[in-house]
DNA sequence: CTACCGATTATCT
DNA sequence: GATAATCGGTAGT
């Protein structure tokens, strides 16, 4: 089915193309879909609000993955904005990011900590293999894991409404709370971090 | 080539 | 609160 056709309207490249910290706010409230294959008319749709996002820049960051250059992990930090930035990480869990940055910066992306389930949670705790709703994508490696997202996906196009992964507008927040990023040990004056309330 | 360690999570105490 | 699980990417030799 033609996403336009039914109303489904994705944030274009110029949305990403701001300061990466901004881009990360106003990701909040917008919806992260995961097309699933099958039959083409009739793709699962398995989706989730974003609700906790943060933001890494580039040289000037030490807590982002860019902070010491260009290397092939992160080579989308400095590619397209809008695209999928995923890699693997403790042996067991993949991080999705959207490549972002405003003109000024080489290199940046938006991590999606949390998304909360809409379309597909079934699915979702089925890959999770979980019995309670609660927790199934309240996490990065959690919701990369309910999604059946991992580092083939890497360099999406995520402003594409038809990619097997995108991200959909949806209803703009009221509340939003910023804080500093966690699971680092350097970069944390900065409340990059941000959050539905 | 080697050694270190991480944008995490589940499962303990 | 503390820790094990688990391995690829990176920096340093």
């Amino acid at each position: 089915m033609d996403p336009l056709s039914i109303g489904i309207t994705c944030p274009q490249r110029s949305f990403y193309e701001r300061d990466t910290s901004v881009v990360a706010r106003d990701l909040l409230g917008k919806k992260l879909v995961r097309l699933l294959a099958g039959n083409s008319r009739d793709q699962e749709r398995l989706v989730g609000i974003i609700t906790e996002t943060e933001a890494y820049g580039g040289e000037d960051d030490p807590a982002s993955h860019a902070f010491h250059g260009y290397t092939p992990r992160n080579s989308i930090m400095f590619e397209r904005c809008g695209l999928s930035y995923i890699y693997f990480i403790y042996g067991m869990y993949h991080c999705m990011n959207v490549s972002a940055r405003s003109k000024t910066k080489q290199a940046g992306a938006v991590l999606i900590r949390s998304i909360l389930p809409i379309e597909g949670i079934n699915r979702m705790m089925v890959h999770r293999n979980l019995k309670n709703i609660g927790d199934v994508a309240n996490g990065p490696g959690k919701l990369t894991r309910a999604l059946l997202i991992d580092k083939s996906h890497n360099g999406l196009d995520l402003t594409d409404c038809t990619c097997s992964l995108h991200i959909e507008n949806g209803k703009t927040p009221r509340r939003i709370l910023a804080a500093p990023r966690i699971g680092i040990s350097v970069g944390t004056e900065m409340d990059w971090r941000f959050k539905l309330s």
